[in-house]
DNA sequence: AAATCCATTTGACCTCGATCAAGACCGGAA
DNA sequence: TTCCGGTCTTGATCGAGGTCAAATGGATTT
């Protein structure tokens, strides 16, 4: 446990800590709690009793909901340095989680306890503000989501995904790994597997992309935004 | 603008300054301004720069996003008493607005500015929690919203609209009326005003409510509910 | 090499909700 | 009263994407 103090730098990492001091850090690394969890581990599940929040070490953790009929759509897949949960502090004593939480790798985090974490709050105007950051750039998110759910078609979305996760590379076209399986992605968007193999055959047959494997080159950055229309008033939340 | 501070006290209403005491309702009630629309006046829109958040005195606000064809998705309908566009205040400086907003009737409204709020803020950590438990309400929101329109279909929605928009009456058979016009309740669920109307008509037939006009007797909770789908851990956010 | 497992692809079909078009209804103005 | 502008309903058709089923392919094991 003494050792979890040291590692509290780490938590800089996270856009909730970056604006912490050392000894804030310090605090926070008294009051967090190291979790493991293998591959397929459940973290916790929708409509759980919430009394901690959680920062990211290593691994993935994948936040999702289930249809009765045990459709998953995932509403966002965490990686190391990122937090999730927090919101859930704000929901009452306790809240409920809004979603299921699980490891898709080996993955190390640390959890803070709600009733101590506020108390760190209440002294910390700079962690508070960098809370209320984090959830308006998930509430954005979020909108983003419900904007392309609603307003736009499954080729939209799947050509978004395509040009965010593409590395930055001026504008010229691009390669490209998909990191995740094809059915993850697929449930990120909201669309089953075989759609989301279509539609890759569709763009690549419309010359947009390539695909070999998890291999993709992006042929036409132009016509790729054509589908996805990107106004440029647009960040990529 | 001196009696603007007078008015400071119906602040409270919102939970976000539900819990400031009166020196600092006294300071907001320095540094808002009002602000007065017409039905159909735009406040803001997509992408704009954002300076600023509001709160309703009176009237509605429609917070919606268009798609290039010009579909509209309505994200929140604002009334009296809430605020919007907090979330706004922490995406940058200044950030942007993630949607569009107008005035579905005439409206009152006080606006905050972004510089000098966030300095209400460094000194009120009981509006920073405030503002914390608003936007994780938000949050929480829009994940159900998401997890409806992919996991769920169109009659759920619309049940779902219908059980939690009645006056909550033990749960016993209901009477209500639709303040806002179908089409417009249509816009929120995501879905053409044809087949809202059709989805009626089909409840109708299924003898689980009655419609007049905009009068809706619902007759079958259960049935309802079973559409629906609620789980009971499950809050209406 | 053969067998097994799993992710992905392809094909055939179907369903929900959108679209297009026409009426119905309802309130306000002349 | 008639006319006119909305909102709402109803009907007919269409299409994107879901579902079910089978084939393909790659990786690993035996």
């Amino acid at each position: 446990m003494t050792d979890t103090v040291k590692q509290a730098g780490e938590l800089r990492r996270a856009a909730l800590f970056a604006q912490a001091d050392d000894s804030q850090l310090a605090i926070l690394g008294h009051i967090m709690h190291e979790v493991t969890l293998a591959p397929g581990d459940t973290l916790f599940t929708h409509g759980q009793a919430a009394d901690r929040f959680f920062f990211v070490r290593s691994g993935q953790i994948k936040l999702f909901r289930l249809s009765p009929e045990g459709h998953e759509k995932i509403i966002e897949i965490i990686g190391p340095g990122q937090t999730f949960a927090e919101a859930v502090m704000f929901m009452g004593v306790p809240g409920r989680y809004p979603v299921n939480a699980q490891a898709m790798a080996e993955s190390r985090l640390y959890a803070f306890e709600q009733k101590q974490f506020l108390k760190v709050l209440a002294e910390s105007s700079e962690i508070s503000l960098g809370m209320l950051a984090a959830m308006s750039r998930r509430l954005h998110m979020l909108v983003n989501q419900i904007d392309g759910l609603t307003l736009q078609n499954a080729t939209y979305r799947l050509a978004l995904y395509l040009l965010e996760h593409a590395p930055r590379s001026g504008s010229e076209p691009t390669e490209m790994e998909l990191t995740t399986p094809k059915g993850v992605i697929a449930a990120q968007l909201a669309i089953q597997p075989e759609t989301f193999s279509r539609i890759l055959t569709k763009l690549k047959r419309l010359g947009l992309i390539e695909v070999n494997g998890n291999h993709i080159a992006l042929r036409d950055l132009r016509g790729l935004r054509n589908l996805a229309y990107v106004p440029m008033s647009e960040d990529s939340a």
